[in-house]
DNA sequence: TTGTAGGCGTTATCAG
DNA sequence: CTGATAACGCCTACAA
């Protein structure tokens, strides 16, 4: 239409130096009007890329956790303002399906979140050198890149403040068993955070482990006023179930924060939805997503443009918001 | 590696009948040891689809209400199942670059969300006959296929069973008003709603708007409790926000629901984060999210198998579920 | 500055 | 049953 060949074409597509501006205009034209779009896959595929990443986002995680699941937003964003195309997937993928991924060239690289310490979808992809990034992290790092909250330094922070505040009888309801054998990071690390805090404070441990849904923490709390009635703080590792926490409390009559204060790691929109409003570790998962997304697609260009790819690692430091379920422990005496 | 031709590979590759069990074996063999996958976008080229679709979410909607966000969750699984490409897009995407979409062959439909009444996106795309579903729905629905909560049957649930409970003074709190010039079809159903049951029921009009965070739902709620003493029950059209309604309350030492009834339009999991638990009409966003996706692939296949394309149209139905924050009012001699 | 030719990795068609 | 061969629509030399 614009009279001219297809490489000529090409070249305005891709904003070449060498075309006449008079040929470019009319071209320009002719493809403004046709509405003319390169097709993607044909490009793609002499490319020999995809163009796309994929968070592997397990429902399983939705289920439980899913006022969290700003990651997502997050990740979707980096990836489009640097013009990637993000996928997402909620099944569990075998490691055969998730080879596939990349030898299909359905996507350059994938985002892994709910890391275990021993986990292998991360030695898969590290032995295969396929590029990924994780949300969380496995036991050795070495050579991956991560961005991850520091759940360890998380809880111990959530104890010094209380500690800070004049507690003693601090309860960890902490993740549940399943979890802790299978090795998933976060649980493991926070129980660990416990015992550091425990050791570094001269504290009486006290712990219980939880499923992470509202009627198991107020279960989880039931069993822990009655074990230990001179409690005066409990301590949390999931925002929104802790409201299973708070309903407990309410249903014995304990006054938050005046006699108990309570504590959990969440993002700041759960926490201040839940009434009283919960001093909280902030667990900022829409910047998290956005990271890792952001951290993946830098990689992918490094190895586009054939760099030595930088090992980025970020590990997101405690950070405390005081609201108002914490206060300091009334005085026995007094 | 094999010793045969591409086109029994691929013929192997399609699990087409016309193969020797030998060959096929020997192929297959082959494929496994090579570890090989076929090219997607050498496929997608060839077959001039993409078997991808895009959930077209805007970030802002993410930041007013994204504890709601699991339609994200419910697309992607039904798009995981049918063995379709989940995409999504965060940014507001232009006309433009709307139909650089459909044109690149990027993705072979779009799930739209936040519908106008009058909706410049709706228009263009049935216009050029171009494959897409809504979550939401404009004015004029003719031949277009979408699913939505009926949002006024909605709010009239709500008032009845209200009033059915003895509440006679009873308050609105709408969407704001930019959202009802903009022609927000769930900002204007919703309206229409009230005014409806109002009429029906012959009460008094009490309705304000607010922004739908939970700061400006506290000072609408101030400003309903100075203005109408005699209030006995207020009524939100979103649930995460009403966590303001209900710390305003508290702040003025209004009991819930004992003083004061509230309900909303919220998940189930929103409703049972706040305390006390909201009583509800459900709003099932990871089941909408999930059905739009597959109502999406639906009419993908029909016209893709050259069937002419039903016309799905799916208005959910009010279902209120009743929690702790309903109650009738105390009766104003006793 | 422009056009020609070859290749990217599939699938479909048509011989053999 | 199997193998050439021609698309699919683009990009990148290379030649003019």
């Amino acid at each position: 239409m614009a009279g001219v060949s297809v490489s000529t074409v090409s070249r305005v597509l891709n904003d070449r130096m060498d075309v006449a501006d008079k040929t470019r205009h009319r071209v320009q034209e002719a493809i403004d009007r046709l509405g003319f779009a390169p097709r993607a896959h044909a490009r793609r595929l002499v490319a020999h890329h995809s163009q796309a990443i994929s968070l592997l986002f397990p429902a399983s995680v939705a289920a439980l956790t899913s006022l969290d699941l700003d990651f997502v937003i997050g990740a979707a964003t980096a990836t489009g303002e640097r013009d990637y195309f993000f996928n997402m997937v909620t099944e569990t993928v075998s490691g055969e399906r998730l080879l596939h991924m990349y030898r299909s060239r359905l996507v350059d690289g994938v985002i892994l979140m709910q890391i275990l310490l021993q986990d292998w979808r991360v030695n898969l992809l590290a032995q295969q050198r396929l590029p990924f990034v994780m949300i969380g992290r496995p036991h050795n790092t070495a050579g991956l890149c991560y961005i991850d909250l520091d759940f360890e330094a998380a809880v111990g922070a959530m104890f010094d403040f209380l500690v800070a505040q004049g507690h003693r009888t601090i309860a960890f309801l902490g993740r549940p068993q399943a979890a802790l054998t299978t090795g998933l990071g976060m649980a493991v690390r926070t129980q660990m955070g416990f015992k550091q805090a425990i050791k570094r404070h001269g504290l009486v441990p006290i712990a219980v482990q939880s499923d992470l849904n509202a009627d198991a923490m107020a279960q989880a709390t039931y069993y822990l006023l009655d074990a230990y009635p001179e409690l005066t703080a409990i301590i949390t590792t999931t925002g929104p179930a802790t409201v299973g926490v708070i309903r407990a409390l309410h249903q014995r009559g304990k006054a938050i924060p005046d006699e108990i204060s309570v504590m959990t790691i969440s993002t700041n929109r759960v926490a201040d939805i839940l009434i009283p409003a919960l001093t909280n570790v902030r667990f900022p998962s829409a910047y998290i997503g956005y990271e890792a997304a952001s951290m993946l697609i830098r990689r992918l260009d490094e190895q586009l443009n054939n760099l030595s790819p930088r090992i980025e690692q970020i590990l997101i430091p405690a950070q405390i918001t005081v609201r108002a379920s914490t206060a300091p422990p009334k005085q026995q005496g007094s």
